[in-house]
DNA sequence: GTTTATAGTTAGATAAATCTAACATTTTTA
DNA sequence: TAAAAATGTTAGATTTATCTAACTATAAAC
């Protein structure tokens, strides 16, 4: 089946995330969630449905098919794991990493998302606990140079 | 000015690129760069032009105004930049690296680019040279696991 | 220097995504 | 239960971004 546009992509994991914390969902809640106006909800929930991702009763409800559930996990769980990669391993603040995160789910290729997930996993297992690098890091990214003891903690031979 | 729209920084971006290696840039050059047919290159640069970032001689050359460089140029920055983080950092392929930046570049904030930026930075002038750590990533990213002698080389106390 | 080929333009179509204004349905409430 | 409020839908407009087909201008070749 052809790709889903971003904006179709967003209404998806719109009504995922309402569901997650709301019983039933509305075009209302979905427009204000999105920041859009209703109109807009009712077209874009239409496609939605001629993909057979949603389920909609007229003057009604709202609800994910099962195809229409995974796919907006799958987009979901992109956005958590950009999240958690700008903010937990480049050190982005909360907002912006939010924010980023939110376009770039629609973007980025499995590679690249890959890369990023192991690396946040590889940081948040590091035997050492908060990894001395990434200490490094954040003093070379707040001063423009390594730290002085940089050398010696992670010489390898 | 209102920002410019992805698809128009695409047409800009290829603007420059050509410039890079060409004397002259044609309408051909770029519908031919950014795979699109030679009217919709027509519609875009009408548009940049109207923004004055572009002269267009009719049935003739184009040419980028100062205004319109110094765009082209940001937006290729961090097509170059993002392409470095996930290429050199990241690890990932030079293919994917390439797509992935180019889409992302319309997208990522000021905020995230710089950390983006920092990293790579922080990698590349490692004392040690390529850092330690991340080899021991890309044994994470390849095996699932730390490698043995993770703890030893990381410990900082 | 005409003809032919190449390149560029215009016109008109289509699709996505948004909006406002007007209308319809449901729910609430007095 | 009838009026009012809230919510949802439709119709129609606008903008962006593409395309194809038809036309026009410039350059190349003979």
């Amino acid at each position: 089946m052809k790709k889903l546009t971003q904006s179709l992509e967003d209404y998806l994991e719109a009504i995922y995330v309402i569901s997650l914390t709301s019983k039933v969902i509305r075009v209302k809640e979905i427009a204000k969630f999105l920041n859009v106006k209703t109109p807009s909800v009712v077209d874009a929930v239409g496609r939605l449905t001629e993909r057979g991702l949603v389920i909609h009763e007229k003057y009604g409800y709202l609800e994910l098919t099962g195809k229409g559930y995974e796919l907006a996990k799958e987009v979901n769980d992109k956005h958590e794991k950009v999240y958690k990669f700008f903010n937990e391993v480049l050190g982005v603040s909360d907002n912006i990493s939010k924010k980023d995160a939110c376009n770039i789910e629609h973007y980025i290729s499995k590679e690249a998302m890959d890369r990023m997930i192991k690396f946040t996993r590889f940081v948040d297992t590091c035997p050492e606990g908060y990894p001395e690098w990434l200490k490094n890091f954040n003093y070379y990214a707040k001063h423009g140079r390594h730290p002085s003891n940089c050398t010696k903690n992670n010489v390898s031979k």
